[in-house]
DNA sequence: CCAAAAGTGTTAGAGTTACACCCATGG
DNA sequence: CCATGGGTGTAACTCTAACACTTTTGG
């Protein structure tokens, strides 16, 4: 065999969005373990190689699980990354070793999307510390995990672009229609009124009314709506367009 | 190390879609070396593995290069293709033991699309035969390269949604509105009135009407325009809102 | 009462759809 | 002259954007 083909370890990683209570996008960072290192530079992208017989979607489910501890998340593969300098920092190269006691010679990486809401009890059976750090505050990050993220970001947008439901995932169960117009001026370039928006949102059908209301706001009390996956499959109405 | 995290090889794999004369779309499909089978099972995409300092993205245009002489094509990496069992029948392990000389556990590939006009001229330094093959006739394919081809095919509507000016990539340097029509029908779920497609079209500024118009045809003969990048690029306006 | 946000209504304008009509060409 | 598609015009309709107005709540 040509000795300038190479066979490479594959791993995966997953950037998991939350959207806080302050409208801020959030990622889940998870703490390595790592000596001799300051606690800024623990951090990282939760991942995994892949394990001999596993597909990278069944890979990236059982990273989330270990991660959270949640069975079923929506996940979406979105890019593969392979820059043979990906992973050569003297500190990437240490920590390889030690956390998988090999020599690693190149690693690529298939990256994934994941949604989660925030207040959804995280309960990690692999790493100690799993934090959600907003997204304009990451640190920097070993291997290219701060291009993943960054990458991430423009997918996520794709993402609820082409099906606008999978945006309540980031939304607890009831939201009201500002939560949402909120979420969504976060995620999308596309600046609506929020009357308009009101107005729109309100008419689908998919978009269920609660009795409840908001309390004590300091200003007329809004409704609490849900959100009707099974209406919605058979409609499927964009946003916009 | 944990014996059951695996080091695989990784190759790349392209679907390259051109546009013929008769509006259909077709994928280049490679003639690959291969003893004691018959000509039909001798089809494959286009692909390689990795080399040891090459990112996937310069692999894909190498291969593309390979292929085709020509040295920049435009492409887009899709999906990572990694079921553990796609590169297990027979032949499929046959075939990469006489290709590469070396026998082969696991391969996972990178697909990429791209897009060539079927009228270029295929200049390949690497396969014997390449052939333009119409996207409904394609044969059965080695590893999972039909399953590859289907998913490509969501994948270059969805590119075309998004960035309507790569359509251009698969039409002559001068065209009809016509020939731009049943390209973009045959790319895309929406039906659009031909009368109002062109008037559309020609309102926009970065398609240019040219002096030429078609000849010996039975009824009046259609202009042939050009597409402007420069002037696209300054207004990016989408086809559809 | 005031401030702030909820929620509804109205209107102008932009974009889309459907289709009528005339033009040019080969047979 | 006819069939076929090129190319333009127009009118109805739908969707969107801007914004005025009323409602509700806490302070």
């Amino acid at each position: 065999m040509s000795p300038s083909f190479i066979h490479t370890y594959v791993s995966v990683d997953c950037v998991v969005f939350g959207f806080d209570h302050e409208n801020r996008l959030n990622i889940l960072l998870a703490q390595r373990h790592f000596e001799n290192v300051p606690i800024e530079r623990q951090k990282k992208l939760p991942g995994s190689l892949i394990l001999s017989e596993e597909d990278v979607d069944d890979a990236a489910q059982r990273v989330l699980h270990e991660l959270t501890g949640i069975k079923k998340m929506v996940l979406k593969q979105f890019k593969c990354f392979a820059d043979p300098m990906r992973a050569s920092s003297n500190d990437d190269i240490r920590w390889m070793g030690e956390e998988y006691k090999h020599n690693i010679d190149r690693i690529i990486t298939v990256a994934y999307l994941s949604l989660c809401k925030i207040d959804h009890k995280i309960n990690s059976t692999k790493y100690d510390t799993v934090d959600w750090c907003p997204i304009d505050k990451v640190p920097l990050l070993p291997f290219d995990h701060n291009k993943i993220i960054s990458e991430s970001l423009i997918e996520i947008r794709k993402w609820i672009e082409s099906d606008f439901s999978i945006i309540f995932e980031l939304l607890p169960k009831r939201f009201t229609i500002r939560q949402l117009y909120q979420l969504y001026s976060a995620l999308s370039e596309k600046r609506i009124d929020i009357k308009n928006f009101h107005k729109k949102i309100s008419s689908f059908n998919y978009i269920i009314p609660l009795d409840e209301i908001e309390t004590n706001v300091a200003h007329r009390a809004a409704r609490y709506y849900k959100f009707d996956a099974k209406v919605y499959k058979k409609n499927n109405t964009k946003l916009i367009k």
